[in-house]
DNA sequence: CAGCTCCCCTGATTGC
DNA sequence: TGCAATCAGGGGAGCT
C-alpha cells in the first residue's frame, strides 16, 4: 500500500481522522469478510472496514505502463466522478490502483485495530453467517420464540442473521413457502423447538446464498465479478422483481405481488406462501 | 425494548 | 424531447 488518494472526505459518514496517513506505507496482510463488510488487514494490527452500501464497488486497474496478467482493464467512464477513494499499490509485477466507486455514497469505510474488531458497533451484536452450520433451525427458534415480528423484517435484521439482504430474504421465503408477513413465533413450538417449516427455512436460506455465490452475485443490472464478467444470479430470481407474473411454484398458479414492509419492497405469492 | 418510519444520495426508469 | 415523480440492493437515527 503505497499511498491512499482521497477524492472526498466523506462517504456515508466522514472518513476516520488521518485515514490516508494511517494506512499509507503499510503492507496488506489479508482480506476477509464479515456479514456485508469487507475487511483489509494491514500491518501493525490495523484493519480497514469497508461497506459497499447499495451502489459501491471496487475495481482493480493496472497503473500506466504496467501490463499485469489477471488485472482487469476497465474502460474509462462518466462514472469516474464517483471514484472516491483510490488505493495505490506497489507490487513486484508492477503498480496497481484499487478504486472505490460509489454513486450514491451509501457505502462507508472505517479503521479499527484487528484485535478490537469484535467491539466495532456493527459487529457487536451480529448474528451468525448464513453459510456453514452456524445457521440452524434450533438457533432461529431461540431468536423467534415469543416474538411478534414479521418474518421478512426478522430475516433482514443483521442481529438475527448476518449478511442477508432484501433479495435473498424474498427468495428464501418463496423457496420455503412462507409468508413474509407471518409472525416469527408461529414457527416455534410451545416447547421452543423449531417447527418443520422453520427447518425448511433454515436450509432455504443456506441454499439461496450458496446458489447466488455459485452464480457470481445478483445485483440488479450492473453487478460485475472481480474478473469483470457479470454476476448472473438475477436470472435465477423466482420471486424478487416478479410483480404481476405467475408464481413459479409447481402447480401453484398464483401471481407474485409486491408489498412494502419497513419501507422495502417484498415480493411474494400469497397463494403458496403461508 | 420492539418495531416502525424516515432519511442519507444519485441515477435509471416511467409517465405525462 | 423534457421534466417530474418514483424507485433502488443498506442501515442508522429517532419516533411511538
Amino acid at each position: 500500500m503505497q499511498r491512499l488518494e482521497l477524492r472526498r472526505a466523506d462517504l456515508r459518514f466522514p472518513l476516520p481522522r488521518d485515514f490516508a496517513a494511517r494506512v499509507a506505507g503499510r503492507r496488506i496482510q489479508a482480506l476477509s469478510r464479515r456479514a456485508k463488510y469487507l475487511l483489509v488487514d494491514f500491518e501493525e494490527d490495523l484493519t480497514l472496514i469497508a461497506h459497499l452500501g447499495m451502489s459501491g464497488s471496487f475495481r482493480i486497474e493496472a497503473d500506466e505502463g504496467a501490463n499485469l496478467p489477471g488485472v482487469f482493464h476497465h474502460e474509462r467512464s462518466k462514472d469516474e466522478k464517483h471514484d472516491h477513494v483510490i488505493f495505490h499499490l506497489e507490487r513486484p509485477e508492477g503498480a496497481v490502483r484499487i478504486v472505490y466507486n460509489d454513486p450514491r455514497r451509501f457505502g462507508f469505510m472505517d479503521l479499527m485495530a484487528r484485535s478490537e474488531l469484535d467491539t466495532y458497533p456493527a459487529f457487536r451484536e451480529l448474528g451468525p453467517e448464513p453459510v456453514g452450520n452456524m445457521l440452524s433451525a434450533d438457533y432461529l427458534a431461540t431468536r423467534f420464540a415469543g416474538r411478534a415480528q414479521p418474518l421478512k423484517s426478522a430475516l433482514l435484521d443483521q442481529k438475527v442473521i448476518a449478511g442477508l439482504g432484501n433479495i435473498y430474504v424474498c427468495e428464501a421465503l418463496w423457496r420455503s413457502h412462507l409468508s413474509p408477513t407471518r409472525k416469527v413465533a408461529t414457527l416455534v413450538t410451545k416447547t421452543g423447538k423449531p417447527k418443520p417449516q422453520l427447518t425448511l427455512l433454515a436450509s432455504s436460506i443456506r441454499e439461496v446464498i450458496a446458489d447466488a455465490i455459485e452464480a457470481g452475485g445478483s445485483s440488479l443490472r450492473d453487478h460485475i465479478q472481480a474478473d469483470g464478467t457479470l454476476g448472473y444470479f438475477q436470472h435465477f430470481f423466482r420471486a424478487y422483481d416478479r410483480e404481476g407474473r405467475e408464481c413459479l411454484t409447481d402447480g401453484c398458479g398464483g401471481t407474485v405481488e409486491r408489498i412494502v414492509q419497513s419501507g422495502r419492497s417484498t415480493f411474494y405469492c400469497r397463494a403458496c406462501q403461508k
